[in-house]
DNA sequence: ACCTGTGGCCTGCTTC
DNA sequence: GAAGCAGGCCAC
């Protein structure tokens, strides 16, 4: 069996990519029954216009047969109906009949496609526009401070700032509090942005759009949302940056002004965005200064991008899936279904339409392995599979319309069950048992196959390019949304929210990867080595060398892969484990939480300046304390630092621990040391609160209580919003005590702090490295309290 | 039309 | 102290 099928990276990407003389479309919105189209000519020249919204289904033609069209065409509900080959789409005046008439079709065993689509998808999969090069603009507004947000109506805007892509700066600042001048204000604002399709604000879905659409309305200001395409820019950079962030310490905060500091070595300016109203009303130079303020601020935001490039690889994305480059288009369901609905048009095929209210149990995923190692080990190799689940949908041709089932499932089992064979035709799932025809190739795989082509495509292009030059920007751009695009199918198809959900294809990727990993281990086993951990796609391995492991990786990829595939019915085989690294020695705590010096990684000999690879310790973690990220820092440096690690003596380490502990039971501490960070993943009202069984209400977690007490004190406390806290006495008569960040005099519970919150992380680190020796002792530090007396006794007296 | 997935560790709260 | 639950964040 080939190892490799896909040779076609020498081709040129399809025709959707190339340019071509269409005018430029920058923004679909569904309103009413129609469509606001906005457009650009070539000329430059932009505009809006309306189009009859499409609600369109389609069935088969064959089984529709003539007559059948012909009733529904004089069906009142009816628009029209065309045959397109191998379907026939129907389509309909209102949206709620078209969705009645697929389930009236459904019920009487008519299978309807993409009948559930909402009319902007229709839109963009009937005609593959070509999506505009959208003009970016920056965007800060200052408004009221006195007002909540939850009072934006009544939020007075103060100022506005925009920054272009191209550098042109523009600000407002009211004049008089009158709504006359704030009209005037913001007229001149909505002047200013029709030179801009895109608008990016950091927290814009959930402050400024909301806020100047709110004041847009109050005002009476003739505003076409649709206008524009709207982008949070904080969202798009916490999703693309989770894949990047180091340590924690970025993680705690995604202000702009703690993000900038991170990126840009440079903060917002001085101004407490507390106090707009009076630095507004006190005019003059205080006034200046909350002016200058937003003028930075828009500032910032250009430069973030302009370091990240993480608006221009969404742009890049949204070309590639058919969406639009705004906050929704970041989303992985759309992107896919941009991009799959597309690809089945230009290919001839249709997908099922969407079924509602499904909920579905969770199904297996991947292999997680135990540590089977104790303290340090030494020389563990490290192989992984490359792209594992999109090579898996291809490999066993996975699908939801090639997946059997029902009878034919029965029979290929029993079948198999009988020869112990898989049935010619069909390749097999050892640990789902699910089968999957292999005579016509599925939408899935091809979909993969196409983003694997192009992104080689755009990889070899690259590598043709000097780097750094914006030819090479875009291309390398191009590779990652294509790598990004790969990887989102398999979510896709295990979200029972999507149209292209299927549980049984979700849990057989997953577990044809824990089969495969197992099967590894097994045969490294066999030879002689051990498998000390592994974690989805990964094997670690000890008890061999370099030379040897690269022959047993080999060996998998060119003898047992391919054998063992075979037999399974696999009609390719894309499967291709790769020797990643060596490290020197490695700690686990326990399952998905090491550390680890490298040999080399891909061959390359690890340096003096080389940093340790560091995976779920606390470290690594936004919500931990600071002083219990810096103190483990310290000792994960230690131990597999480049230059001061390898110590083996616990000694070393217990003056470290002893140090430590006396800075925080006797040192200076200070707000940012202690303080814990969690987001609110919820809105308030959602979370769950119990009755306890004498009849009172229970205590949420610490970080929802004090959310709750900040929202009382006028913050904005919504969905994602961090909160910040410390432990002020644990031992507090009415149970722990907790405050906000913000009520911080200098005092909290230091016994807490070190024996529960900084020693525990990295004592259970070193007890994984020094398991003979005893950690305990050191994280008991909180004086016994005197006994309390018994009721009994207190009542005697 | 809020919404990629599961596996795993850990904390805090309540009850037994 | 153990067990069960909610919730957050991380590995993949």
């Amino acid at each position: 069996m080939p190892r490799r099928l896909i040779k076609r990276a020498e081709l040129p990407p399809t025709a959707i990519e190339q340019a071509d003389a269409r005018p430029e479309v920058l923004n679909v919105t569904w309103a009413g029954d129609s469509l606001l189209v906005v457009e650009r000519d070539p000329d430059g020249s932009t505009r809006i216009r309306n189009e009859r919204a499409p609600y369109c289904a389609f069935v088969e033609t064959l089984i529709v047969g003539p007559e059948f069209a012909r009733a529904l065409r004089n069906d009142i509900r009816v628009h029209e109906v065309r045959e397109e080959g191998k379907y026939t789409r129907i389509s309909f005046k209102r949206r709620d009949q078209c969705l009645d008439i697929c389930q009236a079709l459904q019920g009487n065993g008519m299978p309807t496609y993409e009948g559930d689509v909402n009319p902007v998808r229709r839109w963009m999969t009937d005609r593959m526009p070509r999506l505009g090069n959208h003009r970016i603009v920056y965007l800060d507004i200052e408004t009221d401070s006195r007002l909540p947000f939850s009072r934006k109506e009544e939020m007075r805007v103060l100022c506005w700032a925009i920054e272009g892509a191209d550098g042109v700066r523009k600000v407002g600042v009211l004049e008089e509090n009158t709504d006359a001048a704030e009209a005037q204000l913001l007229q001149r604002l909505l002047n200013e942005l029709q030179r801009y399709d895109l608008i990016a604000a950091w927290n814009g879905d959930r402050f400024d759009f909301p806020v100047l659409q709110a004041r847009f309305e109050k005002r009476r200001l003739s505003f076409v949302a649709a206008r524009w395409l709207w982008l949070d820019q904080m969202v798009i950079f916490q999703r693309m940056n989770m894949m990047a962030a180091e340590s924690g310490e970025e993680k705690t905060s995604f202000k702009l002004g703690d993000i900038a500091t991170a990126l840009l070595g440079e903060g917002k300016d001085d101004f407490d965005a507390a106090k707009t109203w009076e630095a507004w009303h006190a005019g003059g130079d205080e006034r200046r200064r909350m002016v200058r303020y937003c003028v930075k601020d828009t500032n910032l935001l250009k430069r973030v991008e302009e370091k990240t490039g993480y608006i221009g690889l969404l742009h890049t994305l949204a070309e590639t899936c058919n969406v639009f480059p705004d906050t929704r288009g970041a989303n992985p369901t759309i992107q896919a279904e941009g991009f799959l609905l597309a690809l089945g048009a230009a290919q001839g095929y249709r997908f099922p339409t969407a079924k509602v209210g499904i909920h579905s149990e969770k199904y297996k995923g991947a292999y997680v392995m135990e540590p089977q190692c104790k303290g340090i080990t030494k020389n563990v190799h490290v192989a992984d599979f490359a792209g594992l689940y999109p090579s898996i949908i291809v490999t066993w041709n996975m699908s939801p319309e090639t997946l059997v089932q029902g009878e034919l499932h029965k029979q290929l089992s029993d079948e198999y069950a009988q020869t112990g064979k898989v049935p010619w035709g069909y390749s097999y799932v050892t640990l789902t048992g699910c089968f999957f025809r292999t005579d016509v190739e599925g939408i899935l795989p091809r979909a993969v196959k196409e983003v694997m082509r192009l992104r080689k495509y755009w990889n070899k292009l690259k590598a043709s390019l000097p780097p750094g030059t914006p030819e090479w920007v875009a291309a390398n751009r191009k590779a990652t949304a294509y790598k990004i695009a790969a990887n989102s199918f398999y979510g896709v198809v295990g979200s029972p929210l999507s149209r292209f959900f299927s549980r049984d294809v979700a849990e057989s990727v997953t577990q044809a990867g824990a089969w495969l990993i197992i099967q590894t281990i097994d045969a490294a086993t066999a030879r002689g080595m051990t498998a000390v951990y592994g974690d989805t796609d990964s094997v670690f391995i000890a008890g061999t060398n370099r030379t040897e492991f690269e022959v047993f990786v080999e060996w998998c990829n060119v003898d047992l892969y391919p054998a063992k595939l075979v037999e399974l019915g696999c009609p390719e085989n894309l499967i291709d484990l790769a020797y990643e690294k060596e490290f020197e020695r490695v700690v686990f705590s326990c399952a998905k939480k090491y550390a680890g010096r490298y040999v080399h990684f891909k061959g390359t000999a690890a340096t003096a300046d080389s940093k340790p690879e560091v995976k779920g310790l606390e470290f690594k973690r936004g919500d931990s304390l600071r002083l219990a990220r810096n103190f483990q820092a310290e000792v994960v440096d230690l131990l597999v630092g480049m230059t001061n690690g390898g110590h083996e003596d616990p000694l070393t380490f217990v003056e470290v621990v002893e140090r430590w502990q006396q800075r925080i039971l006797h040192g200076e501490l200070t707000l940012e040391d202690v303080q814990l960070s969690k987001r609110l993943n919820k809105e308030l009202g959602q979370y769950a609160q119990k009755v306890k069984n004498d009849g009172e209400m229970g205590r949420q977690l610490p970080h929802i209580e004090i959310a709750k007490q900040l929202l009382a004190r006028g913050h904005d406390m919504g969905e994602g919003v961090k909160v910040h806290y410390f432990i002020a006495d644990a031992k507090h008569p009415d149970g722990p005590l907790y405050l906000a960040a913000e009520d911080w005099q200098g005092q909290c519970d230091r016994w807490e702090v070190w024996d529960r919150m900084v020693y525990p992380p990295t004592e259970r680190l070193l007890t994984a490295a020094f398991p003979t020796f005893d950690w305990a002792p050191w994280g008991k530090t909180r004086p016994k309290m005197p006994r309390k007396r018994k009721v009994k006794e207190e009542a005697a007296e």
